[in-house]
Order: C-alpha cells, then sequence, then structure tokens
DNA sequence: TTGAAAGCGCTAACAT
DNA sequence: ATGTTAGCGCTTTCAA
C-alpha cells in the first residue's frame, strides 16, 4: 500500500508551511513566485494529488453535483444526461446519477442520499411521475436545483424555479399547421401522459392550431397512451380501422410511433398514400423507415448544455443576474411521409 | 440557512457523548438499548443527516464508485450503467460518471479525478480507444476496477483482470451455424472496430462455423466499418451490387444494420427472399422492422448487474473467493428476415 | 458501557 | 508574504 502524499508531506519536502503550500497550490495568490514554483515542483515530483473530500469538508461544497433522472437507459435522457456531464466537467464538477425509475421510494431515497452527500446542485429529469412532491421539496432547499422539461410553478401559482423547457407547444402547432395546410381536417395527436407537461403543451398547441386554421375542432382527435407499444398498437388500429378515421397522425417517439406504423402496415394503409405521418422527436426509426418520417426535432444537447448552464449561474453564484428558465425551440424536419389527404 | 445538525447536537440534546450517538447510530454495539433508544429518537425528531464526507474522510472510503465509460448517450452504455448503478444503489454506493467521448485527455482527466476523489471502485467501459494504457494503468491501482467486454490481458500475456465478458464469439458462431444451415454459403459479417474484442471474437466465431461445417472458408467475407452510417451505407451497397455477392449477412448494430438495409432496398434486393439478415444486437429497429429481424441478443442488463457484482464483491473484501470474470451467453432470435437463398 | 481525545487532509482566520 | 492554529463532522482508539 503506497502511502497517500499529504500536503504535509509536501510542505515538509519543500521546506515550508502547510499553508504556504494550500496556497501556492490554489491560485498561487499571496505566495512569492519562488515558493509557488518550489512548491508545484516538489509536489509533482512527490505525485501529491489532493483529496477532495478533504477540501469539501472544509470548503462544504462536494464539487459535485446529481442527477435524478427516471430512466438513463432511455436514449433521450442519456443524451441529455451526456450533454450536461461535459459541460459541468468542463467547469470541474463531478456528476453522479441516480436513475429512480419512477419509483418515488427510490426518488426520496436519492434526494435524501444527495442532500448527505453534500451536492452542489442538482439536475431533475422527473418521467412520468406523480411524484413531483419530491422535486418540489428539494428545490425548495437550499442546494440550487434545476428542472427539465418540467412545469417550474408551485402548487400556490406563483413561485417557479429555474427550468429547461421545450417549446413543445410550438411544435405541435407547426406540425398541425403543416397537415392543416396539405389539406388534413382530421388528424390525431398520439401522445402519453396527458397531465405533464410535454403532452400537455403538444394538445394546447395541436388546438390552436386548428382554431388558428379556423378547422373545425372535432377534426383534432386525442388519443393518450401511456400503455407500452403492442397496446399502443392496438388503439391505433381501433382508431386507423375507425369510422371516421384521420388521414393524418401526430405520433409521440420511439413506441407510439412504430405502434402506429405496424398498425398502419396491418391495415393495408400506405404512407403517406392513405395516412400522413409525423413524428414527435427525431428518433432512428423516424429517419431510418422507409418513406422516412417527418418529425418534429429538437435538440436534447441543448438540453443537458442549458440545464447545466442554468445551474452553474447559481453555483457560481450569480443569482442576481441567473436567468430562470430556458425556452428551446422545436422544428419540423421535412421527410417523406405527408402528402395531401385523397378523399377530404 | 437552516444550519446543519450534526451529531453533536444530537449529543446535547440527548446528554450523552459524541462516541455514544456515532456507536448508536451505526449499528448500535456497544451501547446500551436505553441509549441507543433514545439517540435515534432525538437524532430523528432534529431532522439529523449523516455527512457522508466527513465520514469518508475518517473512514476513508467514499461510498462511491466511478463508471468510465465512452459515451452514455450510446443505449447499450446507458443501459449497461442504469444497470450497474441500481445494483450499486442496493449496496449503498453511489455512482459517478463521465463519459469520454474515447477522448484519451478526457479518459485521463476523468481517470486522475476518480483517483483524487477517493472512489472506491471502478467501473470502466471503453469505447473504440486505442487508449488501453490508461484503464490498464487504472486497474494497476489500489482501486479495484471492473473492464467492461475488453480483453482483461495484460500486455505480459498474463496478468488478468476482472472483467465482465459477452460471448460474441458463441453468438457469431451461432448465427453463422444457422445461415450455413439454411444453405448459405456467402456470408458477409459486417462489424467494427476489427481490433477490439467484440469484433474479434465474432470474426473468430464466424471462421470457425465455416470451418466446423467444412464451407469454403472464402465465402466468409469481412467487411469493417468504422465509419458513420452513411459509408457504412455506401460500402454495403458496393459489397451487395458486387459480382459475388453474399446471400447473407451478419450486421452490427443499429446504424450499420440500418445502413444495410437502406443499401437492400435502394439494390431492389427483398429480405429475406434475396437477402438474409441477422442482427448482432436485438435494437429498436431489428424488433420493428419489416420483415422483422433475426438478431443476437445478449443482455445489457446482465452485463451491468454482473460488473456491478463482481465490483462489490471487491468491495467487500472477498478478495479471495472473488471470481475474475464473468461470461455471459448470446442468444440467437429466430424472426423473419432469414431464408434458404434462391441461387445457391 | 461510556466519554475524552486524537485525528482524517485540507482551508481559512489570525498572527507575525 | 509566511507560519501557526483552529476547526469542517465524523469515527475510533484509549482510558475510565
Amino acid at each position: 500500500m503506497t502511502r497517500v502524499v499529504t500536503i504535509r508531506d509536501v510542505a515538509k519536502a519543500a521546506g515550508v508551511s502547510l499553508s504556504s503550500v494550500s496556497r501556492a497550490l490554489n491560485g498561487g495568490k499571496h505566495v512569492s513566485p519562488r515558493i509557488a514554483r518550489d512548491v508545484i515542483e516538489v509536489a509533482k515530483r512527490l505525485g501529491y494529488r489532493p483529496d477532495f473530500l478533504a477540501r469539501s469538508l472544509r470548503t462544504r461544497s462536494s464539487g459535485m453535483v446529481g442527477c435524478l433522472v427516471s430512466d438513463v437507459s432511455n436514449p433521450l435522457n442519456a443524451t441529455i444526461v451526456r450533454a450536461a456531464e461535459a459541460k459541468l466537467r468542463e467547469a470541474g464538477y463531478l456528476m453522479v446519477v441516480a436513475s429512480t425509475a419512477n419509483d418515488p421510494n427510490r426518488e426520496r431515497a436519492a434526494a435524501d442520499e444527495f442532500r448527505g452527500r453534500r451536492l452542489d446542485g442538482i439536475l431533475v429529469a422527473p418521467g412520468s411521475g406523480a411524484n413531483e412532491t419530491i422535486w418540489r421539496e428539494l428545490a425548495s432547499g437550499a442546494t440550487p436545483v434545476v428542472i427539465l422539461d418540467r412545469d417550474p410553478i408551485g402548487d400556490d401559482g406563483d413561485p417557479r424555479w429555474p427550468a429547461v423547457l421545450v417549446d413543445h407547444r410550438g411544435g405541435a402547432k407547426a406540425a398541425t399547421r403543416y397537415l392543416l395546410g396539405l389539406g388534413h381536417r382530421r388528424i390525431a395527436l398520439l401522445t402519453a401522459d396527458a397531465h405533464m407537461r410535454p403532452s400537455r403543451e403538444r394538445i394546447a398547441g395541436f388546438r390552436e392550431a386548428f382554431a388558428e386554421a379556423g378547422a373545425d375542432p372535432a377534426g383534432a382527435q386525442l388519443c393518450i397512451q401511456s400503455t407500452p407499444m403492442d397496446f399502443a398498437q392496438g388503439d391505433t388500429l381501433a382508431l386507423l380501422g375507425g369510422e371516421r378515421r384521420p388521414t393524418a397522425i401526430i405520433a409521440l417517439g420511439t413506441r407510439i410511433l412504430a405502434g402506429a406504423l405496424r398498425a398502419a402496415r396491418d391495415l393495408g394503409l400506405s404512407v403517406p398514400r392513405d395516412l400522413s405521418v409525423v413524428s414527435v422527436g427525431d428518433t432512428d426509426l423516424a429517419a431510418i423507415h422507409t418513406p422516412a418520417i417527418t418529425a418534429l426535432r429538437w435538440s436534447l444537447e441543448h438540453v443537458g448544455h442549458a440545464a447545466a448552464e442554468l445551474l452553474l449561474q447559481r453555483l457560481r453564484g450569480d443569482i442576481a443576474q441567473a436567468q430562470s428558465r430556458a425556452l428551446l425551440e422545436v422544428d419540423l424536419v421535412l421527410r417523406e411521409s405527408c402528402a395531401a389527404p385523397r378523399c377530404s
């Protein structure tokens, strides 16, 4: 067991005091250049590595930020996490992750643990949880918290926490407008978790586009699916096989989209001849499918970066001039899956 | 700022000494039940939360393990990370991640940082890096390291580190055997990074199957692609459009598989009539594609769990009886993308 | 069983 | 500019 080199050893070897070493190593303020140079030299020679634990105990800052996420293995979350991690790392922070699988107990446990570990800040990317209370509670504590794509509005209606928001409303509106412009009048929005922000905003944008175009709102069909793909497929079969079936659909992400495409195929509906399709989120599937699926896209990297940036502002103490939110735009990527309806 | 409750406050409030509180809170050994009960009661009432930093400084164990991974946003890695995290969390460890993007500098930086933070153990999931030296170096240090799906053999040929290995060889062999059994004689293996373990093993299994079947080894075509999908598609176009084109392909993962499928379509080759396809890795695309793609599958959860388990054994100090490796099996999931070749 | 006291390695007052 | 000293909050000898 190679004895660890402490600041004390360096001091001894360099023939100076502990504090001089500390000063020389951090910034080098209030130290003569000569000593600073010596100390650094000796430190390197001895292979000294500062002990973050000890430093943290003293400075009351762990240099770590936590990331509470429902499921890191979800590619969307994973990308966000990676982007945030990169930016935080640049700033010298380590990121610790906790996948909570939407289990309120694990979420609470993680939150507690984060507190105990003295994490300097926390990123919260809740899943479909009804467990909002936990992060709301977290956010009301002393450590800065940034929320990802969830409503930063308190129950009392007003207090807000810093948040990174994606403009799902604008995206859905653009997609709907596009389809309406193509001549569609019966459009279905397939989404999930209607009570969570992303879907709620989409639904709002969807309806706004209908209103704006003066189209019959009855043509705006909602199909909420919180169930796995197989069910989604069943639901979609019913929807697409029904009496007044939509001539276009806007379908969420990988699983619902996949279910819808499969359902369409099973019913002998050809895309885009019989059915126009827009994907919410630009997944591999959307890009690779034949025909390639027109999609709403937003940058997950931006989400991660923005979240990290918002947090860093607070960690630096720029609370005064720190922004409290970032709104990220959504683009409509036109591909081959939409066309004018055949029989309107 | 709510003053943090320390063990000292609890001692004072309970009218006992610091050490009694500590003892009562940890295990309760050498403490009278009465005091233990009191202390716990008081601690709860005061909302005491132990400070892991201080404890770590004292015990020289941070209760954290690091995870060095090339890219967490890769769904494969993400799933592994999540599984490992879950298991480690159960055991009371926090996981800190570092995405290194295969950049040796960042990898080294992360490794150094991990050391400075006194992480108790490290999981290393290298990407396509030629930067093996770093984790080899890491692994030769004092903190336990578990390697994921990379050769745990030292340069000198013998020393081995604990590792979780996937039986890519067996998988490739099974797939090849299956295709040979169907009557195929010209089969192409599309993979990447031939010098890394996974591909190397696959290639070996691929060849073994040919040898075992007494098939002409010239029919075993190798196509190494380390480039992104677009290129992959170009390469595949050339391969499939060529003179003696393979009647079956075994294609790696999402991107290469997607490129191959698209190339096949562009060439008017129908799957499985004109071309049989096996996916290496059971991705969304493989499952959802029409026809559904026969795939080699291994459990990423198992990989993560096994890695965590191997590490935990060492962290518990069971070095004597700790396994040094885990070999995970690969299954062939039969679907609709393979058939006998039309003109052999 | 209990308490007093000594640190873990570091930073930050406070002196000089 | 430099050194001395006092802790950060906890665990752990060592006495009692």
